[in-house]
DNA sequence: CAATTGTTGGGAAACATTGCAACTTTAGGG
DNA sequence: CCCTAAAGTTGCAATGTTTCCCAACAATTG
């Protein structure tokens, strides 16, 4: 195993985690429809708004997201949003797999 | 925020915490190749065969492979192959980002 | 200066990862 | 049949990482 191959997958395994809690997935859904502020984020999701700029910090740390100040406030933006298309095509394959699991188990 | 689109994303929150460690993708990896019992794959990666197992265990429990016992051995295999392409994905988004803020920087 | 917006740090709780040892199961030799 | 070896899984303890809340801080506006 060399180290380049290593290093690429540990850099795959970095996004994935990026992505790897409900509200980051969510924060990513609300980026989605338009630009928010973090009070605006924290405030829909329900979080303190520490928690929201954390959160929102993996993510563009990443580079799924990024953000302009705007006086006090400051905008995030989704960058990339081919990884929605991801999130989803993630939910099919394991429900997917679920009902493939459920169905056998059913035939057996 | 239904309960029903929450549990969506806990959904494609654990698929993702599935592909987000190194050692993981590799072993998916090597499972788009073939089939592989758990002390080869250990061999190959280099890691005890009880960490190998829990790992594998995880992947099995979000449905991306499947185990089948033959003999003293368990054989693995690739169930999912279009998360690979989502691993591949990954790695390209985050790598165009990457280069997106070097040339940013570099511009300003 | 006071209020608002974000970020950062500490500490606690929860979770993840690893290595080791114990255990189960199967195959095969005597 | 009994014993041993090999393959996997599981439990435990140690260590490291994540997540959260709260409080303190910085920056901007009016």
């Amino acid at each position: 195993m060399d180290d380049r191959t290593l290093r690429r997958y540990e850099l795959r395994a970095e996004l994935f985690k990026a992505l790897a809690h409900p509200i980051r997935i969510l924060l990513l859904e609300k980026l989605r429809e338009r630009p928010w502020c973090v009070c605006e984020l924290a405030a829909e999701v329900g979080i303190e708004k520490s928690v929201a700029s954390k959160h929102l910090s993996q993510l563009k740390s990443v580079g799924l997201i990024a953000d302009e100040k705007r006086g006090t406030l400051v905008e995030y933006q989704l960058v990339a949003p081919c990884v929605l298309d991801m999130a989803a095509c993630a939910e099919g394959t394991i429900l997917e797999q679920r009902r493939k699991r459920l169905g056998i188990a059913a035939a057996e």
